[in-house]
RNA sequence: GCGCGCGUAGCUCAGCGGUAGAGCACUACCUUGACAUGGUAGGGGUCACAGGUUCGAUCCCUGUCGCGCGCACCA
């Protein structure tokens, strides 16, 4: 083995492995366990969120199938209609073409184009974090397979009444020129202004004023509405006004609606653009003009100067013709909601269309209690009422958009408008048949799916719905969903409404929610923002030029590279070093903890690469002990020494905390507690504990049997604990390892996950090591303080109230004096008089070393002394404030009184020892 | 308005009824035969604030302050 653990070296022939050998495929024997990959947009690039779920999938997906299980985790690709269609756009307008030049069909063609060009990114991208998903099973949302997975659950959705046709308004991205579904509105508040107008009242001198923040909108107006209890207008109800600049009589209405507090009381009503004015439109059966085209330019229907004026210049010169007609009241700024489109950006208008809704209703209901019943449990469970209060509230989903790129709509459209939703044309053709009793020219419908209709049958379209195929049998309903709070509604409500709809049963037993990845200063990373990590940068590295290139090409503002290119090279002097993708694993294990927002610190993924190379130089050590003996061959008798004892009841302490943390998804406390044992244990104790007894003369062969058949197998069944967090060292680290432990097999991935049987708890090897490490600590404590170097033996006395510690050290002398550097060792009764001695307590033992004879400085001592014994006093004053309450001793349970007495009784005995050592060091 | 979350060491975060923890950063010493991507020792916290429950509260309850998120919104 090398000197440094070099990630690079590794990984990649470890995966090409892997993957060769179909070791990802599902066995086929076992329970099953399955997950669905949420699919990442097939022309996209893997970013920081992907990693990190994609790393919890893969620990499970890993844990799983060590443990026998008939694992398969599902990978895919979506089509990603908007975003997608958005790219070969902007590629089209670069070569001045727009897509309606070259016609759907042709447009299509260049998507399809684009997604072979870049399709294989993200799954190569996948390769290198060390997914471990059966790519034979690839989909992509667009496959024949799931495309038709879609046409049949639109046609079953329309047969039963949950689809239907719509006219009414909808959120219309003027920009992208299709519908939009109300999750993909993002309303942030803005400054604007509020315009108040007088509106005359035909047939006399009064007048209403109104208050608006769209000015343009009044020439769509059809009515004026107060509250009916409104004393100052209740008069009016019924009159006429005369609306300025189009000079229509529009009618003076009641409605509860309006809040006669706010502003003048009076609310112009235009139902063609605001979903609240619609509503009263439909109330009081208001006529609905309709006085935008799909640019959001005012159409036909308003006066002649107007018409064709983007709706930001309408609303200028409305409110210029108003003002010159004195007719404008007052201008105050105001605070408002903006509607924007989630992709675009753009001011989304509400605009009446005929667009395919789903009746979401009696699908969520079903939804609701499966999550109410347990059938599916939310992790962490609080994200059920976010879940629950978006159900209860649903809308109809508005499903279709006019794009190119995606599941067109299978439905056909008859010369008189009458629509038909069949498989195909031919059966449209039928329906049409039998409905006009002759043949005619169907014209199918041109608009595109939403892109989450189809993700919605991921679960279930991936493993061969509608075929009734062996795996939909075996894997569905999948065992867990890994995925971001961000996209519940989105996406997870919809699963689960569909598949219990479709599939029978809910797609998922658990969702497990992580929280999302942002920046070092809690800022989300985006590339606008410029504060983008690229996974595969941790992974290998990146110089800083070329970091400043890939976060400053390509930006929508170019205005904002200087301040990108500042920053990063102000965070990355130096651009960032290789961690390895073990590394980078391990790090979002640490990170995963229940919160929602998860800043990405660097600090972080250095610290666990610096612990790949410990458990890369750990199994050094491990092997260069073995390779003369190996203990898997070795004959003749066995002893276990109280350390080898001790570490093998460690790990099957750890092994069980592994395990429960894992199933509960608390990879950071999983995470914490292989890094502690590893390191804490392992190395910093146990190795070193070993040290002696391999190399000392005295120990017999049969110790040294134990030791390095000890060191053999804690490794090995370590590597397989950890090798679902950090697949690609353990992998290497174990082809060595293994044959050593007297294991064989190909690949550490389908070795069982290590059970806590295999190394039962041994509660006499625990304690006796206690007193063994109390002294090796004590006597580097003592070192440390009188700056007696490393290679000098100093003499040791040891005193403890244990009855069976002296034993405990004496079995392990050699041990304890060669790691701790002690050279005469004396146990003493725990209150035996001690000379001038510097002194540590750890715990409720005592070890010494007398001064004569070190070097020291007693005033230093003095000092130390001092601030020990203050130390010492405030621990027994808060202890004896307990006892002061009588009711401490009445109620506290008794074991908590026991421990109260033995620690003042030990304070006490320190004091007085401290006491006794500061009056003869200040005689010295 | 409704719902949710967070305030613990300089920074990033665990812990959540009975002696305050980790990583990074910091200080001193140490290149000893696994590892300087290291070792050893050490400094650093009235656990946001105020009440309450309890023998005992960082932990449970209520409120306050500060920060954040989602949903719905009054023209």
């Amino acid at each position: 083995m090398q000197k440094t653990y070099d990630p690079k070296d590794i990984e990649q022939r470890t995966y090409q492995r892997w993957e060769s050998h179909g070791w990802f495929k599902p066995s086929g024997q076992g329970a099953p366990y399955s997950i669905v990959i949420p699919p990442p947009n097939v022309t996209g690039t893997l970013h920081m969120g992907h990693a990190f779920q994609h790393t919890l999938m893969d620990v499970l997906t890993r844990q799983h199938r060590m443990q026998g299980e008939n694992t398969l985790w599902q990978p895919g690709t979506d089509h990603a209609g908007i975003a997608t269609q958005m790219v070969v756009e902007r590629q089209l307008n670069a070569e001045g073409v727009h897509r309606r030049d070259i016609g759907r069909e042709a447009f299509v063609k260049r998507v399809w184009d684009w997604k072979a060009q870049s399709g294989d990114t993200i799954s190569r991208q996948e390769r290198r974090i060390g997914n471990s998903v059966d790519w034979t099973r690839d989909r992509f949302t667009m496959d024949e397979g799931l495309s038709e997975a879609v046409t049949d659950v639109f046609v079953r959705l329309y047969e039963d009444g949950l689809i239907y046709r719509g006219k009414r308004l909808v959120n219309w991205d003027p920009v992208l020129h299709t519908a939009l579904s109300d999750l993909e509105v993002m309303s942030q508040e803005e400054q604007g202004s509020l315009w108040h107008f007088r509106y005359p009242i035909e047939g006399g001198s009064e007048h209403l004023v109104v208050a608006t923040t769209r000015p343009e909108t009044m020439l769509g107006d059809t009515a004026v509405a107060v509250h009916p209890e409104d004393e100052r207008y209740k008069h009016l109800v019924g009159k006429q006004i005369r609306l300025p600049l189009t000079g229509r009589l529009i009618p003076v209405i009641a409605d509860d609606y309006v809040d006669p507090a706010f502003g003048s009381g009076c609310v112009k009503i235009t139902p063609g653009h605001d979903f609240n004015d619609y509503q009263i439109g439909v109330r009081h059966s208001l006529p609905l003009i309709n006085i935008f085209d799909a640019n959001a330019a005012l159409n036909d229907e308003v006066p002649e100067k107007y018409r064709g004026l983007d709706r930001f210049a309408a609303r200028k010169q409305v409110v210029a013709d108003l003002e010159a007609l004195g007719l404008v009241e007052k201008i105050e700024p105001h605070k408002l909601q903006v509607p924007r489109g989630d992709r675009s950006n753009a001011v989304l208008e509400p605009w009446l269309t005929d667009q395919w809704y789903v009746r979401i209703a009696p699908l969520a209901e079903p939804a609701i209690k499966c999550v109410q019943d347990g059938r599916i449990r939310f992790v962490p469970e609080n994200w059920s009422k976010t879940y629950y209060q978006w159900m209860e509230n649903i809308q109809d989903w508005c499903i279709s958009r006019q794009l190119w790129w995606g599941h067109q709509i299978p439905a056909w459209y008859d010369d008189q408008g009458n629509h038909y939703v069949a498989h195909s044309e031919e059966q449209a053709k039928q329906q049409a048949r039998a409905k006009l009793g002759r043949d005619v020219t169907l014209k199918r419908d041109e608009d595109v799916l939403d892109t989450w209709f189809s993700s919605a049958l991921w679960p279930f379209s991936t493993l061969g719905w509608p075929q009734q195929t062996p795996e939909l049998k075996s894997l569905y309903p999948t065992s867990v969903l890994v995925t971001g709070f961000d996209i519940i509604f989105f996406w997870v409500a919809r699963m689960i409404m569909m598949g219990l709809k479709f599939a029978g049963d809910v797609p998922f037993r658990e969702v497990y929610i992580t929280g999302l990845i942002r920046d070092e200063n809690g800022d989300k990373m985006s590339k606008s923002k410029g504060n983008i990590i690229d996974p595969l940068d941790l992974i290998d590295g990146i110089d800083l030029e070329s970091l400043v290139a890939k976060r400053t090409t390509g930006l929508m503002q170019p205005k904002d590279k200087d301040k990108i290119e500042k920053n990063t090279r102000k965070q990355f002097p130096t651009g960032m070093p290789s961690y390895g993708a073990d590394a980078l694993r391990f790090t979002f294990c640490a990170l995963a903890t229940m919160g929602r927002d998860i800043r990405f610190d660097l600090g972080r993924i250095e610290g666990y690469r610096n612990f790949c190379n410990k458990l890369w130089n750990a199994a050094r050590y491990v092997m260069m002990n073995l390779e003369s003996a190996p203990p898997a061959t070795a004959t003749g008798p066995v002893e276990y020494s109280v350390a080898d004892r001790w570490i093998r009841s460690r790990l099957g302490a750890t092994i069980e905390e592994v395990r429960a943390r894992l199933a509960e998804y608390r990879f950071d406390l999983a995470s914490q507690a292989l890094y502690e044992f590893a390191w804490y244990e392992y190395c910093d104790w146990y190795l070193e504990l070993s040290k002696p007894t391999l190399q000392s003369e005295q120990s017999s062969d049969a110790q040294k049997r134990g030791t390095r058949e000890t060191l053999a197998v804690v490794l090995e069944a370590y590597l397989r604990l950890l090798h679902p967090l950090m697949p690609f060292i353990t992998e290497e680290i174990w082809q060595s390892v293994a044959p050593m432990a007297g294991i064989k097999g190909e690949t550490i991935m389908l070795q069982s996950y290590p059970t806590a049987a295999e190394f039962s708890r041994d509660a006499a090897a625990e304690a006796a090591i206690t007193p063994i490490k109390a002294v090796i600590l004590g006597a580097r404590q003592i070192r440390g303080q009188l700056d007696i170097p490393q290679a000098r033996e100093i003499a040791v006395a040891f005193q403890s109230p244990e009855a069976t510690d002296e034993a405990s050290i004496q079995a392990s002398l050699d041990v304890v004096r060669g790691v701790g550097k002690i050279g005469e060792l004396k146990i003493l009764p725990s209150d035996a008089p001690l000379p001038p001695s510097a002194t540590a307590n750890i715990d409720r033992r005592t070890i010494s070393s007398p001064l004569a004879g070190l070097i020291t400085d007693p005033q230093a001592e003095l000092a130390r002394l001092r601030k020990r014994k203050a130390g010492v006093e405030q621990n027994l004053k808060k202890e004896e404030a307990k006892f002061a309450n009588p009711n401490f001793v009445a109620n506290a349970k008794p074991e908590v009184v026991a421990l109260g007495h033995e620690r003042i009784a030990e304070f006490r005995r320190q004091i007085a020892q401290l006491d006794e050592q500061e009056n003869m060091v200040s005689r010295l």
